[in-house]
DNA sequence: AGCACGCCGACT
DNA sequence: GTCGGCGTGCTC
């Protein structure tokens, strides 16, 4: 009798072993359900070995095998990487690649009804009606075929029949049951439908893809250009390839949450006529089920998804898609900490495939990596068409400050109304929610806050409430201060959408404006419909959150303008420029898409800083330069590694205890600075206490397993809980 | 992660 | 005298 070692999707010490029952074929990679206590649980088979194991013990059996294909090595060691790399639990892991497990067992079927042409023998006005309506289609949205398929219940209420009628025309033979798979398989693309005419660039770039793709084998590329230069055309040309290259081959197409709209999936089936298989964590369970069903399968040839969907179990995974590869959301701040960009790379190397990282203003680590010929750079510098990158001007308000209690300087003042009176569009970017991110009391000076934190409130005249961005509490607005309780002293402080659109009203009194940020937009209608009353031109100044820095195109948009360019600045975030230099160019680069040629006007008191002066210089390789060096220089990443450490515990009181103790047991390396405990970017978190340590080392050192070392050591009271976030993203 | 076992405070 | 708090340890 052979053992089966195990892995299954809990924290456990290490794997299990099982004695596999006569008839029961198990290999590596099997899924199976085995009992660890008194409930059978789900895991993997990561090894099978010979009976000999099994002397002198008593082993429990295997329970079941489910009939999927074995997950396959390259997989299994990725999960292995990414444990070890993120210092997290292998079962922890596991689990996040079976968070659909329902994906294993066979897809439900419904019964469906449709007329046979047969009569019933007796005729009566019910049963007519009935197979009046059976003769249409049902609005059912899982039909993608003209169906005349009903659900009893369906049937019966067009029909305003009881449902018995439907009954006895089946059993009649008039009306035939046919089962339907609840989750159906995705159509398949077709990689031979004739994608857009390349340009020369956009042809040499796509040749390269191609060439790597039919080499096989690892190979990772850079492919940047600027919105509009056609990334994703040159991108849909190397997914052609590799559904041909192999009729089992599967994509990946990796996409920032906020990017992955009704359009983008719309353009995918345009060209391949068929819908990639979404998978996001706003999937509903059936949707979830049948993404991971089809994609362990092998069936689903192309899934498009947010950063979770790298761990889907594919069966073949060929290439991988990483587009916008800069975009910060690709960091997973929570449970297991990672990089989806990253690990797209390790697993590609791993599966042995190809990896497309695509931006127009590509991640520092990425450009690095280019540069040093670890990823094959293709540009794309050309934007087809008449469009062309807008004029970026910095407005230095050192020397022309708006006016008292406003936040729009002259200049911009003027290029508004300009734009105003050439029957042309503006958008204002500001990235504050709400009226003033402060609210003090005139008569006492208190700044309202977040009990128990230090997070400001922000005031929200949209909706009459002060709310905290951090926590998420929200109170209405108070009549007096409740510090000293004097009566209308309390005062928003510094700008938000809502108070610039107050300020754009005053200026522009004719124009029609309206605030575009997560409080006004509510829901993908809201959206849509702000989205296409700016294309039609229904709006003169739209102000806007970092929502509006993603995708649009406005035709007749032809002034940007950065209200506060130096807000993503401060805070002493190492990526701070980076993203600050990001946001800011993907939002100028909304203005003059169309014909028209368009203007961004950026307001800040640091003109002379290398970020601003890159940006409007254009120069996004000299800004990449300047960044490059000072990072070397301070031996932080690429150049060097970073590791936090957040523990948190239900009181201060404990956590700075144990933050202590911790600190006293950190392991000595060679080069290894240990900083804290401070406060952690968020302090108080669902009514937990953080302290944070951040751990730097030069590039050659192991972090993770420092990390590993450090924390195993640790004993700890069971209230105090400690996560590892390697190469952590937020510092504030 | 669950779940059971085990030792100290407010109840019938 | 018990019911129940959650701290500690185990699961092949």
């Amino acid at each position: 009798m052979a053992v089966a070692r195990i892995l299954f999707t809990l924290p456990l010490p290490e794997p299990f072993d099982y004695a596999v029952p006569e008839g029961m074929t198990l290999q590596p990679g099997s899924y199976v359900a085995a009992p660890v206590g008194p409930h059978d649980r789900l895991g993997i088979v990561v090894d099978v070995l010979g009976d000999d194991v099994a002397t002198g013990r008593k082993l429990k059996t295997v329970t079941a095998v489910y009939d999927a294909p074995p997950m396959g090595a390259p997989m299994r060691e990725f999960l292995a990487w990414v444990a070890r790399y993120t210092v997290t639990h292998p079962g922890q892991v596991l689990a996040m690649a079976l968070r659909a497990r329902e994906g294993l067992l066979p897809s439900p079927v419904e019964t469906r009804y449709r007329a046979t042409g047969k009569l019933p023998d007796r005729m009566t006005p019910a049963r007519q009606k009935v197979l009046e309506v059976s003769r249409t289609v049902p609005n059912c949205p899982d039909l993608s075929r003209n169906d005349q398929l009903w659900s009893a219940v369906d049937l019966a209420s067009a029909a305003n029949v009881s449902s018995g009628v439907v009954k006895g025309l089946a059993e009649a033979g008039v009306l035939e049951a046919v089962e339907l798979e609840t989750d159906p398989s995705f159509a398949i693309p077709d990689p031979d439908r004739k994608g857009a005419v390349l340009t020369g660039e956009q042809a040499v770039a796509a040749g390269e893809l191609k060439a790597a793709i039919h080499a096989g084998g690892f190979s990772a590329f850079l492919l940047d250009g600027v919105t509009g230069s056609g990334k994703t055309e040159v991108y849909f040309e190397a997914i052609a390839e590799t559904l041909k290259s192999d009729p089992e081959a599967q994509i990946l197409v990796l996409l920032p949450e906020i990017a992955l709209t009704q359009a983008i999936l719309a353009r995918f089936e345009a060209r391949f006529g068929a819908a990639p298989a979404p998978w996001h964590s706003g999937l509903s369970p059936k949707d979830r089920r049948r993404t991971w069903r089809e994609a362990v399968h092998g069936r689903a040839r192309i899934v498009i998804g947010a950063r979770s969907a790298l761990f889907l179990p594919y069966r073949k995974l060929r290439l991988i898609i990483v587009d916008e590869e800069h975009d910060t959301s690709f960091k997973q701040e929570d449970g297991v900490t990672y990089h989806a960009r990253d690990l797209a790379v390790m697993r590609a190397k791993l599966e042995g495939g190809q990896v497309i990282l695509a931006s127009a203003t590509p991640a520092l680590e990425t450009a690095v990596n280019a540069e040093a010929g670890r990823y094959v750079h293709l540009r794309l510098a050309a934007r087809p068409g008449a469009s062309r990158l807008p004029d970026i001007e910095l407005v230095d308000l050192r020397t022309a400050p708006p006016g008292k209690g406003k936040w729009l300087s002259p200049v911009l003042e003027r290029a508004l109304m300009e734009t105003l009176a050439n029957g042309e569009q503006s958008l204002l970017f500001l990235n504050r929610r709400g009226y003033a991110p402060l609210v003090i009391c005139k008569a006492c000076g208190e700044r309202l806050k977040t009990p128990g934190t230090e997070n400001w409130l922000t005031e929200h005249r949209y909706s009459g409430r002060l709310v905290c961005h951090v926590t998420g509490y929200s109170i209405p607005k108070p009549t007096k201060c409740p510090q000293c309780g004097a009566p209308d002293s309390l005062m928003g402080v510094g700008p938000g959408v809502e108070r610039v659109a107050e300020e754009v009203r005053t200026l522009l009194p004719h124009a029609r404006i309206e605030i575009f940020s997560s409080d006004t937009a509510q829901g993908a209608d809201v959206t849509r419909s702000l989205v296409e009353r700016m294309e039609r031109s229904e709006i003169d100044v739209m102000i806007g959150t970092q929502i509006v820095a993603k995708g649009h195109n406005f035709p007749n948009l032809t002034l940007v303008g950065v209200v506060d360019a130096d807000s993503g600045l401060k805070g002493g975030d190492l990526r701070a420029g980076e993203r600050t230099y990001q946001l800011l160019s993907q939002v100028a680069g909304r203005a003059g898409r169309a014909e028209r040629p368009g203007r961004a006007l950026v307001q800040t008191y640091a003109p002379d800083n290398p970020a601003m002066e890159a940006l409007a210089a254009n120069d996004r390789d000299g800004f990449l330069q300047i960044e490059r060096d000072v990072r070397s220089e301070l031996v932080l990443p690429p150049f060097g590694r970073l590791a936090a450490m957040i523990l948190s515990a239900p009181s201060a009181d404990l956590v700075d205890k144990a933050a202590l103790d911790i600190a006293a047991a950190a392991p000595n390396g060679d080069g290894i600075e240990v900083f804290g405990p401070a406060p952690a970017p968020i302090t108080v978190l669902r009514g937990r206490h953080r302290r944070r340590f951040l751990v730097k080392s030069p590039r050659i050192i192991d972090l993770s397993a420092y990390m590993a070392a450090w924390t195993a050591r640790l004993r700890l009271p069971s209230q105090v809980r400690i996560s590892i976030d390697i190469d952590p993203y937020s510092f504030l």
